[in-house]
DNA sequence: TGGCAGGGGTTGA
DNA sequence: TCAACCCCTGCC
């Protein structure tokens, strides 16, 4: 078992904030079993300190929780809001993952109208049915080529429906190289969006979650049914129907600026766990 | 036990 | 703008 420092880190928040969909908690143990860049592992929390075992190394930990001293850094610039600050204090410790991209890609195209274990679900379906036994334990995540060359049916069998027919033409996309990842780097956000959306499956919703957890893209800013919920309910509570994607998307831009994905982040998992109803 | 509604979007008409 | 898309869960 080997340790890491990890002060103002929270990794329940984190792993069960929506963001990756490869971690299992164990209450027995206190350990979170899961896959950092397909190194299975073993992790668990005792105060400010990380506690793991597994093929993956302290760096690899530290890249994958952005336990650097910039993200700490990054949080000082976040504007001075009433509903921000109420929901960092209840979700303190709260971090974006930098999951693989392309099992970011997958899990959230299986996301639409899914709840978060039926993700789960589908993600440990694809690794242990497609994906290769690895030599400490579990499954790698398949890759593009290894997805491409399934059916439809075969897809089918994770129990992802109609987002099968996505993932396939997705993963066909990628494995041809009709679509290029690594053209992202070279787009603005907004660019890099629209990039993704020539995706099968992937929306802007579903680009923006990308972007974020897969690209540290901290202005991208998902907007789902919880986060249109959240920004009525506390942002414009005299409107009677709800502001639409549009006025969202602009409103984040000129309220939260630049940083508007960490504070999404924050104002969606404390508005579905801790927000008082 | 079974029927029904609805869910963390996207597509295509 | 809106129905259709699959499957799972919770509720009655």
């Amino acid at each position: 078992m080997s340790s890491l420092s990890a002060p103002d880190f929270c990794l329940h928040h984190t792993l069960s904030a929506g963001q990756t969909f490869c971690w299992q908690f164990a209450p027995d143990t206190g350990f979170w079993q899961g896959y950092i860049l397909q190194n299975p592992c073993r992790i668990r929390q005792q105060d400010s300190s990380l506690h793991f075992e597994g093929s993956v190394t302290k760096n690899q930990i530290r890249d994958y929780f952005s336990l650097h001293p910039a993200w700490t850094a990054r949080l000082k610039q976040l504007p001075d809001d009433p509903h921000l600050n109420k929901a960092r204090l209840h979700v303190h410790g709260l971090r974006c993952v930098r999951e693989d991209w392309f099992e970011c890609v997958c899990n959230f195209i299986c996301s639409s109208l899914k709840q978060i274990p039926q993700i789960q679900s589908i993600n440990r379906e694809l690794r242990q049915r497609y994906g290769q036994a690895l030599p400490h334990g579990g499954w790698s995540f398949p890759g593009p080529q290894a997805l491409a060359r399934l059916t439809e049916t075969d897809l089918r069998q994770c129990r992802m429906g109609y987002r099968a027919r996505h993932l396939l033409t997705t993963a066909r996309q990628i494995d041809t190289g009709a679509f290029d990842w690594h053209q992202i780097a070279r787009l603005n956000t907004d660019e890099a969006s629209l990039h993704l959306q020539q995706l099968r499956g992937v929306g802007p919703k579903v680009a923006s979650c990308i972007l974020l957890y897969a690209a540290a893209r901290y202005d991208a800013f998902p907007v789902d049914v919880w986060v249109q919920k959240l920004m009525h309910e506390l942002y414009f509570p005299k409107r009677r129907q709800a502001p639409s994607l549009k006025q969202i998307d602009k409103i984040s831009r000129l309220h939260f600026g630049p940083l508007r994905g960490i504070a999404q982040l924050f104002l969606f998992h404390w508005y579905r766990t801790s927000y008082p109803r």
